[in-house]
RNA sequence: GCCCCCAUCGUCUAGUGGACCAGGACGCAGCCCUUUCAAGGCUAAAACCGGAGUUCGAAUCUCCGUGGGGGCACCA
């Protein structure tokens, strides 16, 4: 176990000052390997996450393994999702199902010969059997065994059959299984690199099934196997194997391989924390303008870079400053600092980072990534106009479909303000169509409409009328942006451009003169 | 029921026996800035689950409770 233990101290403390200095010492072989059997959530993202983070920091290689052994189980477009979900974030692996590489495939229902090899292999091991029981057998003695307040386990009926009667009934056609044959006594120690020792009384474990009736195997077989000739050596996956976690790690030495790293990672919980959120709770969240799941993240305006930012700190802690792109989460990432305890999901933080990083853009990039909302909207789109914009907008943005509220109205040819939100604060619709009245004037005989111009003779409006900023201005910007929330004043009206904005003044005059 | 895992502000977390009357972030509250909405700045409130041990000294180590989570399939 020495061996283990020194490979587990894989990279010293980081100091925010000498990064560049530490070097991991061996580059990693790393995977992601879901199931294709419904979308993709956040847990998803982070347990591809933390591999890929660990990948990229030991110059090592990210692998995407299908793992698609259970035929009732899957749905169709579960892998695409799935791709496409990694590809959004930036989550690039170097090998995968869809792109090959030196050890595929990569899709464990093309590896069927290579599992039915290595149960068999097994079997001649001694370390497992080929079992003959009936579903219906089973199921049977399993509410016995309920019944009687006992664990549902296998009963052993088969592990006592002699060898060569098995191979011949095998061999001759009957259905069957391979069954991991489990030490009856002593215990299982595994090495869990956030959780330390976890051992477990062999009497205790089941005689798992390794291959199903169908030929094809089950997780334990099948991700043991490929784990091992697909060279992985950090296996960093879900909590939820915890249980078979001694299981895993026995076939791994009956096989008498060495074992990888393993990293248990803890679970996402509800926002209260009490329980995994149910699929109400998920409905719910989607309504809210949340989801839990990554394409719906993405179609709701969050950009990769806050979903990341977000979900990284979710069972990775850092101690000051937790604003992060993908390269530095990259230069910052140590698997020893991974936590074990469940996290629970916050929605606002995420609402928190995204705001961040939106704010973070550079202009060209935000204006093309928000121009798609406006499109979609109906809108036709100038790209120098567009860019004018984006400095404007930049800071009020949650999401990317916030630019529509802000910004839609730039691209209309005509507002329609409601004639209520044009009277100003305190004030009567004629007195409210008197200052628009004498806002057109000082606008009309300016040459062109900027914040440099315009806005200091209307601060002299405001002083001499002897109102508030907000009662004068706030007239001006409902009858140019036809809405009482908008981007800063002059600087919009500046993009609108002088014409428009006088027109748009006469207008509510007229409004304001019918109230 | 049995097995395994987890436990620091409401939430995500820092903390690896003395540097901790516990640090950061989100959120919340107040103030400042301000033409709306934001953003930004400042300030505040807010936690070591409980009980026993070990130790000169415990958030940190051990045990027992309690709470939460996961598993007990020819699912992953």
């Amino acid at each position: 176990m020495a061996w283990l233990k020194a490979s587990l101290c894989v990279t010293s403390r980081w100091n925010l000052n000498n990064l560049e200095t530490i070097m991991d010492v061996e580059p990693v072989r790393v995977r992601f390997a879901p199931s294709p059997t419904g979308r993709m959530h956040l847990g998803s993202a982070r347990t591809a996450l933390y591999p890929y983070l660990l990948a990229r920091r030991t110059g090592g290689t990210f692998i995407l393994r299908i793992e698609d052994t259970d035929q009732k189980r899957f749905v169709p477009g579960a892998e695409k999702e799935l791709v496409e979900g990694l590809r959004w974030l930036g989550l690039n692996y170097d090998e995968g199902a869809d792109i090959g590489g030196p050890y595929g495939p990569y899709r464990q229902s093309e590896r069927r010969e290579i599992y039915h090899q290595h149960a068999w292999e097994l079997v001649e091991k001694g370390h497992a059997f080929p079992c003959f029981c009936t579903s219906d057998r089973l199921e049977k003695i399993r509410q016995e065994q309920l019944k009687r307040k006992e664990n549902p386990r296998y009963d052993g009926t088969c592990r006592k059959l002699d060898p060569d009667e098995t191979r011949h009934r095998a061999a001759a056609g009957e259905k069957y299984v391979v069954r991991f044959k489990m030490a009856k006594e002593g215990y299982t120690t595994a090495l869990d690199l956030l959780r330390g020792a976890i051992t477990t009384e062999n009497q205790a474990l089941d005689d798992s099934v390794l291959l199903k009736s169908d030929g094809l195997p089950t997780y334990h077989l099948a991700a043991m196997v490929d784990d091992h000739l697909m060279k992985i050596t950090h296996v960093i996956r879900g909590s939820e194997w915890l249980s078979t976690f001694p299981l895993h790690v026995n076939i791994i030495r009956a096989f008498g391989w060495q074992e990888p790293v393993w990293v248990h990672l803890s679970v996402f919980l509800k926002p209260t924390g009490k329980g995994k959120m149910s699929k109400r709770e998920v409905a719910e969240a989607i309504k809210d303008g949340h989801s839990i799941f990554i394409t719906d993240l993405r179609d709701l305006g969050y950009i990769p870079e806050g979903v990341l930012n977000w979900i990284v700190l979710m069972g990775w802690g850092v101690s000051e400053e937790d604003v992060m792109t993908l390269d530095e989460m990259i230069a910052r990432f140590d698997i020893n600092n991974l936590t074990p305890s469940p996290a629970a999901i916050n929605f606002a933080k995420l609402d928190h980072f995204n705001g961040t990083h939106i704010r973070a853009l550079r202009s060209e990039d935000l204006a093309a990534r928000i121009k798609p909302y406006f499109l979609q909207a109906g809108y036709r789109v100038e790209d120098v106009k567009l860019l004018k914009i984006v400095p404007l907008i930049r800071e009020r943005l949650v999401t990317l479909d916030d630019c529509l509220p802000f910004a839609a109205w730039f691209f209309k040819e005509t507002v329609e303000p409601n004639p209520a939100e044009l009277v100003a604060k305190n004030l009567t619709a004629s007195q409210s169509a008197d200052i628009a009245r004498k806002t057109y004037e000082i606008l009309s005989a300016l040459p062109e409409i900027t914040p440099e111009l315009a806005e200091p003779p209307m601060r002299a409006l405001v002083e001499q009328l002897g109102l508030s900023a907000n009662q004068v201005f706030g007239i001006l910007r409902v009858a140019v942006t036809g809405q009482s929330v908008s981007p800063p004043l002059f600087e919009s009206m500046e993009i609108v451009g002088k014409k428009k904005v006088l027109e748009r003044v006469k207008r509510a005059i007229e409004m304001l003169e019918k109230m």
